[in-house]
DNA sequence: CGCGCCACTGAGCGCACGCTTAGGAACGCC
DNA sequence: GGCGTTCCTAAGCGTGCGCTCAGTGGCGCG
């Protein structure tokens, strides 16, 4: 499986690495109440009750809810850096690479909205120690991304004056999806993707094609 | 006071229409700790705290604590909705109008990204008809942009081959400004607005000076 | 069959939440 | 001074939270 095929591929089971099966069940079930309501209105009830246990059952696979959240935090951003890091090694150049990059990138984030809304919106309900380890995770996707762009403004492939800037943004608006898509929206996951990759391209100056 | 102006003007009394006194400094108070913690994060005692009184006189100016929420909401889209509009009305070619808009617009997300991370980021938690209310304003700040970029494209001003897709993503750029903007970070809200502005450009594939 | 193991439950602890209520200080007005 | 109004506080109510713990059913294994 590529890296253009992966991000579309298999909605069902994101949590395959999960075990036993009721620790990947409760998974489902708090991601599912995070992106709905935020982790702090969402109740250990709420969750427990999802993935049809008692309150209690929870604690036998995580010791608190902030766990939880640092599980599913840290297998979606890790999920995210492969993304990036298949699109940022693959062959051609600068503007066939981020072309890859932001379709992928951007698709992931229509696809699995529910858990990108989580692991982009909600990192502040972790631990300190907890924050630091996943912005660590953040911060190697933003260079890899960052490293695409570079090499095409100075092979004169991209126009773009301010790198990190243009990085930034582009990275914003991938992420941002996450918060307005819809799967019952007029737009598919493979649409966003198609139309982001383009707008990006144009961002950076490179020649439309 | 013109429209480019108005966005960096006065960071010291944004909620200047709030009376009584005790009221305002609620307003204050909430915003900063609904930004820091979000909204179900945010305790009542916390937010009377901060405003320097006792748990119980906020209730004497707000039924709930939702209450204050809406207010702050409605107050701030109806602010972003101005900016908007100035830009909107004013004159110019399109490739004008949405360079002041964008300009404006992300430099107000990033000089206000407290007040903007609440009401862009805590909506979910207002009660369904004070939601409908909100989301009511929002749209309509959409369509004057969208109207901005329809122009563009008519005229052959722009190329943008899908205007409301494009109008979806030069907002959530705009928007998300207020997610990772920080006052103590590298970049001024002036800079923000004027790298935004030509990125946009870019994108609906205007001639950039 | 008997025994140990362990995922799981029912009941509930202690706490902090949103919000209420009774009462009082400060002030304007006659 | 007497009185009403406005704005506020101290105390606390009821609730539902995150989390705990003693006990149990069902399984593998000899």
């Amino acid at each position: 499986m590529d890296a253009e095929a992966q991000g579309a591929a298999q909605t069902g089971e994101e949590w395959a690495d999960v075990t036993p099966d009721a620790a990947r069940r409760l998974v489902g079930a708090a991601v599912e109440a995070f992106a709905e309501r935020g982790y702090h209105a969402t109740t250990t009830r709420d969750i427990a009750g999802r993935a049809g246990m008692s309150p209690a059952a929870l604690y036998i696979h995580y010791k608190t809810k902030e766990e939880l959240l640092y599980r599913i935090s840290g297998i979606g951003h890790e999920k995210a850096l492969r993304i990036m890091g298949a699109a940022a090694g693959a062959g051609g150049s600068a503007a066939e690479r981020l072309t890859g990059a932001v379709r992928t990138f951007a698709r992931w984030h229509a696809e699995h909205h529910t858990t990108a809304r989580v692991i982009q919106y909600e990192l502040q309900a972790l631990g300190p120690e907890h924050y630091a380890e996943i912005t660590g995770q953040r911060r190697r996707t933003d260079r890899l991304l960052r490293q695409i762009i570079q090499d095409g403004a100075d092979s004169g492939e991209f126009k773009a004056d301010d790198v990190p800037g243009t990085t930034l943004a582009v990275l914003s608006l991938c992420v941002d999806v996450a918060r307005w898509f819809a799967a019952d929206g007029p737009r598919t996951p493979d649409e966003v993707g198609a139309l982001y990759a383009d707008l990006v391209l144009r961002m950076v100056g490179a020649d439309v094609a």
